[in-house]
DNA sequence: ACAAAAATTAAACAATCGTTTAATTTAAAC
DNA sequence: GTTTAAATTAAACGATTGTTTAATTTTTGT
């Protein structure tokens, strides 16, 4: 699978991901996505072959850069803790650029409908957290993180506290007064990032 | 709106809870419904009007008791942390026990789609928050707890974490080898419960 | 036992779904 | 300029959707 992707296809993918993630995969229809993107039904069969290797050709139009960051991460002049803090922000950051996509991803992994290759992302997954470990048992050495600490639930933290927060966006949009896409955005990567980087530390240093 | 639903609704309800959770709200189709529920298509029309409505009167008959057990608690003689220890186990033990829906609401909710009467929910958890920051507030007084508490951010992490742990459940079942349901279910109850309250806990009184 | 109400059924409804076809227009190659 | 391929279109396809209808069975009240 390459990643040559025309204009049109790009237009394509780019209304099916606003949609999917507005409506939900089975809530739109690739007439709603033809007529956002002013082309006609019949181009997705066209240039995808099918609504569902369109959202096939999405995942992989957007996730495929994902692993080399958090792989060259360990190899860097950082203390342990500089280091998390450094994962927090790619992660956050990524999720939070393709906001759509993860959403997307979020339920339609959930459910048990679609039989897709989901290997890819398990694997990646897996990938990340060797990633992780390998941070946290050189923290441990170190004397800076504290023993006995079950790495695989940190992500569920890191991921789980952004997803919630963007889940219920209405709602911390009033309570935090942010009227505009900008105030959203800078309050999640200030507020919601310095929150996940402060449990995440407090999590690995302090002895119970 | 009352709760008197008899047998035969009561089973359309269970029926449409797990199929909606397994395949989503526009992923099932009535006749889905009816074919499980061993019950002719019409009948639903008959018994809750619509498929909407349907999905409507699951909410209610679901989240009914929510907000008194959070209320009570802040008046039992515990200390801050053990209400936040308790507070933490009545969240996930609710969201654990109402899986299905709650994962039905994490995804409808976050649709543009559907416009329904999602009012009642900001207001309870305009409540939950309340509840919580009232331990938060005594636990800061009796110098248990830090200053400079973002509270709002907190449930985000207590209920994300739940979330995004059984939205990925295949991985989880895989990497902690959780072959059977009650497996499942006996890691959250423990490894999941104990690693949120050791977050939290870690949060509230480390000292960055 | 009988009448009224409730429950249940099969069938049909119009609408929408994803996909395919066949014809036409546009662009590229020579 | 002609030929060939790619892009685009409108139309139709069969399948499935949620809902309604009208007839039938079951239950209930008297």
């Amino acid at each position: 699978m390459t990643t040559e992707f025309n204009e049109k296809q790009l237009e394509i993918l780019q209304v099916a991901e606003e949609l999917f993630a507005e409506k939900g995969f089975d809530g739109t229809s690739i007439r709603d996505i033809a007529k956002k993107a002013n082309i006609n039904i019949a181009m997705i069969s066209y240039y995808f072959g099918s609504k569902e290797k369109l959202l096939e050709s999405l995942i992989i139009f957007r996730t495929s850069d994902l692993r080399l960051q958090l792989e060259n991460l360990f190899s860097e002049d950082l203390s342990p803790i500089q280091k998390i803090e450094k994962l927090i922000e790619l992660y956050i950051n990524r999720l939070n650029k393709n906001r759509c996509l993860y959403q997307i991803l979020h339920f339609e992994f959930s459910s048990k409908k679609r039989i897709m290759d989901f290997k890819v992302f398990t694997d990646v997954k897996k990938q990340n957290l060797l990633s992780l470990q390998k941070i946290i048992a050189e923290g441990q050495e170190k004397g800076v993180f504290r023993k006995n600490i079950n790495t695989a639930l940190l992500p569920p933290t890191i991921m789980g506290t952004f997803f919630h927060f963007h889940t219920n966006r209405p709602f911390y949009e009033e309570l935090f007064n942010l009227k505009t896409e900008e105030a959203y955005d800078h309050f999640i990567k200030t507020e919601v990032i310095s929150h996940i980087k402060q449990t995440i530390k407090a999590f690995l240093v302090y002895e119970n």
